[in-house]
DNA sequence: GAGTGGTCTAGACCACGAC
DNA sequence: TCGTGGTCTAGACCACTCT
């Protein structure tokens, strides 16, 4: 293998080949999420290159957020998004005041159900398959603000489906971590604007036809495979989102 | 000044000042936006330096969005955005159906008048200082879709207050680049809802109180100045936006 | 073919963090 | 003090672009 990676393949650069190779390492679990790999030196002697084609590749899976790099102390696999908080495109009262900032999670509702043509295709999964869909409220004190549509597939979520959701944390992402060995590592959220139906607004404290954001997120673990779907919605008046461009 | 570069400075890296001194003549005008900068290992040789840490400098500015590398042509300095386009920010009509996308844009209206104290802090301006105020609507065909107030400070625009707005450009970018030398490098844009009142729901064709997104954009040239606020609005169910975390 | 950026090597020394 | 990643050097050769 080490000899495959130093033969010449026009189209294809050593590091290119040494960042797949070490990718491959963390999606088998050699190198697990949250520990130390081997020190640059290592690798470049073990791999039989240079040293800095070997912080080539690195720097790729950093670039890629896989690994991230701490001066002295040495390289590590990423643990995963956190939070990946959708209160970052919101900004509800209490927030900025410098109160408490931790929004509470309650499970409204857990259902096992067969997935959707949409599912099927997002998760990979055979026609017919089960998902685990769940609703919940965050809030902030007391004030309702944000209601979550959440869909898993069932193979994968299955110790989840089997736990009371009055056990589960609050962060929905360490838990599938911790749970079921899934890496949260990228996040596709679409934000659109939208009206609350009834039963929504009822759970918001919202007006029936209050104009909402929709937020609708692929979440992927680390090996590319999108592992959640999740619909949010939330007072469009509470919105709020920076970007830049360049 | 190579000497200087090449004195050790604790907490500073040679490529670090190497890219800030370039980054200085591109300001300085000495190399301009579009033209190429000399080749690597000129600049190594002309520094005293290694190629390894001309490139590293250059990856700076390459991040930075200052410049541009392409295999075999040369580094180049960057043109600075074009659109930016306020239409990422939406889906309308027309647009994904593979229909013409250029929207076309008219001047409504265009005043100079007294900063505000917003204004004044943003374009670091003397109090009292004058500022040129445009109303702008882009349009989709024949639909209106986006309504827009720009605001430019004045001596940098002064050749914007003195020309007719019929001759302009539906690009602005560009145009503040051909006629005022100001080159945009970054934006800066704030999202959220609102609703519009009566004259920009006349405008945009829609009721008065209708939901719309505003995106408040602050503009910086390449020297890092703020020198341009716009506030655009739009329709609300035309909103559609999306990002990616890690 | 000449000139550009891209890849790669095999060293050296520095700065940070933990023990 | 030791091991880590960060910086820097002085070369070599490859791949792309233009003429």
């Amino acid at each position: 293998m080490t000899a495959q990676l130093l033969t010449h393949t026009p189209g294809q650069s050593r590091y290119g080949k040494l960042a797949l190779a070490m990718r491959d390492r963390i999606l088998q679990g050699e190198w697990a999420p949250g520990e130390v790999i081997p020190a640059e030196s290592a690798l470049a002697q073990s791999y039989g290159v240079a040293l800095g084609t070997i912080r080539q590749a690195l720097a790729l899976l950093v670039e890629d957020g896989v690994l991230q790099r701490r001066h002295g102390r040495g390289t590590f696999v990423t643990k995963g998004v956190d939070g990946a908080s959708m209160m970052r495109f919101f900004r509800f009262r209490g927030v900025d005041d410098g109160q408490s900032e931790a929004p509470e999670s309650r499970i409204l509702s857990s259902r096992m159900r067969s997935a959707s043509t949409q599912e099927v295709n997002a998760f990979t999964m055979v026609k017919g398959a089960q998902v685990l869909q769940l609703e919940r409220l965050r809030s902030l004190g007391n004030d309702p603000c944000l209601l979550e549509t959440i869909v898993v597939p069932l193979p994968l979520f299955g110790k989840l489906a089997e736990s009371d959701s009055d056990s589960w944390d609050d962060l929905l992402y360490p838990m599938y971590q911790q749970r079921c060995g899934v890496v949260i590592q990228k996040t596709h959220d679409s934000l659109s604007f939208s009206q609350l139906n009834a039963t929504q607004a009822k759970r918001l404290k919202l007006a029936p036809a209050h104009p909402c954001v929709l937020v609708e997120r692929q979440a992927f673990d680390m090996a590319g495979r999108c592992v959640e779907l999740r619909t949010t919605r939330g007072d469009a008046f509470s919105f709020k989102y920076t970007t830049q461009l360049q």
